[in-house]
DNA sequence: GTCTATATAAAGATAGAC
DNA sequence: GTCTATCTTTATATAGAC
């Protein structure tokens, strides 16, 4: 594996584990056996490393969106949003688990900030043209199943299908008023 | 207001807005206009502000938990955890936010470790005897909910009696099955 | 109870050798 | 492409004066 990417496999864990503010580049460096100087060589600060981390599933994310934009807003057109989403979470479950459970720390860093628009307008795609309060809090309810529910995987599911049947099932509810 | 409840207010607010690991004892000592030494004064390490602030939300949590095993297992039951429950993120929401959007940061703080211990009890008493796996998803659902609803209060909800009805009936069906 | 002063360690980042 | 060496800033933390 080329170091840029070993950089970025090993980022990824530590931001999941430790923290994204608690992770320093010396113990980046160390992980892969390099100096702190040779990951500069490779990003430009720290910041760039997530941006890289969060380039390619904030792209796939972009993509579903605009899908469900171009879509008339139906529960039909919610449901496969969700299904759509589940999907693509369920691939990079560990940078998703990192997103939600990193929120305060990404604020304030580019990428974090368009993660949260992207749930913004992830948001709207799943609730109908006049929602009220209620519709737009099982839509959020939605979309942190998504993201948390593979918290269950180890302890409570026997496999990945299973789980990945079980938080679709739940979100498609509550993005479809069966509740 | 005394020093040491100054510091516990800005921290909270810092720790809140910035992140845990963000956020500089300097910092805080100068949103109160004293010195990082002051701090020292009244707080032994910085993992000890976060002590003291969560040592309040803590034991109240612990009493509804201690409440419910007490009680039999019936869905009334987890309606009525529920009810203490969104009570209580209610009055304490900053703390709920700040615990909910830093649980990276907070796992391998000892503050942060009791917090998620809770998380796991309070998960089990939201559970039927035999729950299968999409029972405690939907208990998932449920704390998570709680944690996050109040994201919307300020966009979206009128009021905060609202919202906290919003939120208390969405959490209510999905731990009593009506889903 | 709060300060100055300082110790010590570690962070992010850069320049330039190899 | 990776290194050594170094800069600068900031961090947590302590000792001791006031």
């Amino acid at each position: 594996m080329e170091t840029r990417e070993r950089i970025m496999v090993e980022a990824l864990d530590l931001f999941a584990e430790r923290g994204y503010g608690e992770t320093s580049l010396r113990e980046i460096a160390e992980r892969i056996g390099i100096t702190k100087a040779a990951v500069y060589y490779h990003f430009k600060t720290k910041d760039d490393i997530l941006n890289g981390l969060l380039d390619s599933m904030g792209q796939q994310i972009d993509a579903i969106i605009e899908w469900g934009n171009d879509q008339p807003r139906t529960p039909e057109t919610r449901l496969e949003v969700v299904r759509r989403y589940a999907a693509k979470i369920r691939e990079g479950a560990k940078v998703m688990r990192f997103l939600h459970e990193n929120q305060t720390a990404l604020r304030h860093i580019d990428a974090g900030a368009r993660f949260r628009e992207r749930m913004g307008r992830l948001h709207v795609l799943l609730i109908g043209e006049t929602p009220d309060l209620a519709e737009r809090l099982r839509a959020l309810a939605a979309i942190l199943t998504m993201h948390a529910g593979w918290m269950l995987r180890e302890e409570h599911a026997s496999s990945d299908k299973e789980m990945s049947d079980a938080i679709l099932e739940l979100a498609s509810k509550l993005v479809t008023d069966k509740i």
